[in-house]
DNA sequence: AATGATAAATATGTATACATATTATTTTCA
DNA sequence: TGAAAATAATATGTATACATATTTATCATT
């Protein structure tokens, strides 16, 4: 099987142990919640009164799929989304009292939980791994760190 | 924004970027095929007769999606899939010859295209990045999903 | 002020991704 | 041998993921 040894291939199969990973912690915690939603509240919380767009570029997703995803975090009472006085096309988003609580109180769960996605690598290793990945990503998860 | 520092997140940006270069070469080249289809031929090429359940083993997915992704590989012509003499609950999978055709013409395509994921780093990098994902991600259990 | 270009959401359609449940069939073992 | 356990597919439901089209509103330029 030739697709095994393809970066591709890899790099589908180390997503899916993230997101296993992050799914299985939340689930330990009772908590509704996918890495998509967590990202989407970590946007909201670093830039309130960001809209659905600006979340979209942040976590570089694209602005359909976001819809839905805030949709849901809107239902789950996390955020609010009220259209913006300044722009009617745009929904200006802020995290509620009850999401601002989940956010800081899972904040810590889910930096501990990345050190389950590369547990056969030793320390040296991640900090390897992550600075090629970095590197490899490029400069748009850099610019959103302003 | 906390999130960009996180593995999680710099894996999930990883599998975008591969898989817009996988979608994007297979546009260019008018082929109607997604990663997963390719690494179900893959897998249907190297162990013909093979049945939904082997090649999800192989290529580490669940069977649900497998029964989509087979669907359409067989819509497009592409497989051909009979129920089992030995195992009636079974379905037997083949490429067609014009699955076998594609396969071969794409084969090339896609190992090459391995390039275009990891374009930021130099080749050292490369093999360095590599090693680590194959190391993080261990070898292919065969029970890990359900 | 009119209008054409732009932009923010939403709608629509296709393809994963996976958990859980169900159906049909086979295997196991008491 | 016959019922229980196990297995292969399929069904169902939720959540991405993204391309394209549409609607509504704003901006730019005349």
């Amino acid at each position: 099987m030739r697709v095994h040894h393809m970066a591709g291939h890899l790099i589908r199969r180390l997503n899916q142990i993230s997101t296993s990973a992050f799914t299985q912690r939340m689930q330990e915690r009772g908590v509704d919640l996918t890495q998509v939603q967590f990202a989407a509240m970590d946007a909201i919380a670093t830039f309130p009164g960001i809209d659905q767009a600006g979340v979209a570029a942040k976590i570089a997703y694209d602005r359909a799929t976001i819809g839905g995803v805030i949709d849901r975090l809107e239902q789950k009472g996390y955020i609010s989304r009220l259209v913006s006085k300044q722009d009617r096309r745009a929904r200006v988003l802020r995290l509620t009292k009850m999401g601002e609580r989940l956010f800081e109180e899972m904040l810590p769960e889910i930096t501990d939980l990345q050190n389950d996605i590369l547990t056969r690598l030793n320390q040296a290793e991640r900090d390897w791994f992550l600075k090629l990945a970095r590197k490899a990503v490029g400069p748009l998860s850099e610019d959103a760190l302003s």
